[in-house]
DNA sequence: TCCATATTTGTAATCCTTACAATTATGTAT
DNA sequence: ATACATAATTGTAAGGATTACAAATATGGA
């Protein structure tokens, strides 16, 4: 707890009681979770807690720098406390999001055909080992 | 028109003036347009067109495999009619989304670590040459 | 031409997300 | 410790994209 305090400090977000209890759940969970996931979760510890703080709140991680918002199925957005560049595995079977470390020469250069490169998004669509 | 006819009745859809009109205009524009975008032209040449009918007429595209659904903001889906594997840059500026032609090795092979891959979907966000 | 079926259309409903204002909590200066 | 200005939380309402649904229309084959 101290240390997801350290990092709310260190990007001048105050570190309030929901604040650390929803960047706690998402640095220690693995599963990308939904707003929803982390709107139910929270609420076994807070019950009190409105799901447009579970907004504010991811709104404020991500400006910050301190979590990525995941786009894949265009419906609802996933949450992934790993901000270090990297691509995903989204299973149709399960549902899961897995992490995956993929090269990007491009990435690494910074520019693509011209273009300058700030952010890298990559996913791929398909069976995961668990399900085939 | 008569390529996008036979393009259609391949896959078994049938080629109505809506279906015809929209996919023509897809596989002419470049400009990965959003359904309110293709709503809006369609409506010059047929001013009774329902928005119903681009959301239908698109996913039947895509189930197809003839389109591609774009998602990248989360708020709307694009769509592309290029169905082969390519990436995209989304410019942050201008919002205009361009091809790109990039290699996968793990795509090519169709599985990563071993799960297996379906579909490849890769952009990256930043400035675009022309607003550099 | 007639008929069964598919498509189109318009409206209403759904779902995710944001806007907003009132309440509550926080940090600081006194 | 107290008061005060500011920031965060909460609940409700609104927004916007997409889908559900049923009625009207168009299509293709007998």
């Amino acid at each position: 707890m101290e240390k997801v305090r350290k990092l709310l400090e260190s990007k001048n977000i105050r570190p309030t009681y929901q604040r650390l209890k929803i960047l706690k759940y998402l640095t220690e969970s693995k599963e990308h979770p939904t707003v929803d996931r982390i709107y139910g979760v929270m609420k076994k510890d807070i019950p009190t807690i409105s799901k447009t703080t579970v907004y504010n709140t991811l709104n404020s991680l991500v400006e910050a720098g301190v979590a990525l918002p995941i786009i894949i199925t265009g419906k609802e957005a996933r949450f992934d406390s790993n901000v270090m560049p990297h691509h995903h595995f989204y299973c149709e079977k399960c549902g899961k999001i897995l992490d995956l470390k993929v090269e990007c020469e491009h990435f690494k250069k910074g520019s693509i055909h011209g273009h300058s490169i700030k952010e890298l998004h990559g996913y791929y669509k398909g069976i995961c080992k668990n399900c085939l």
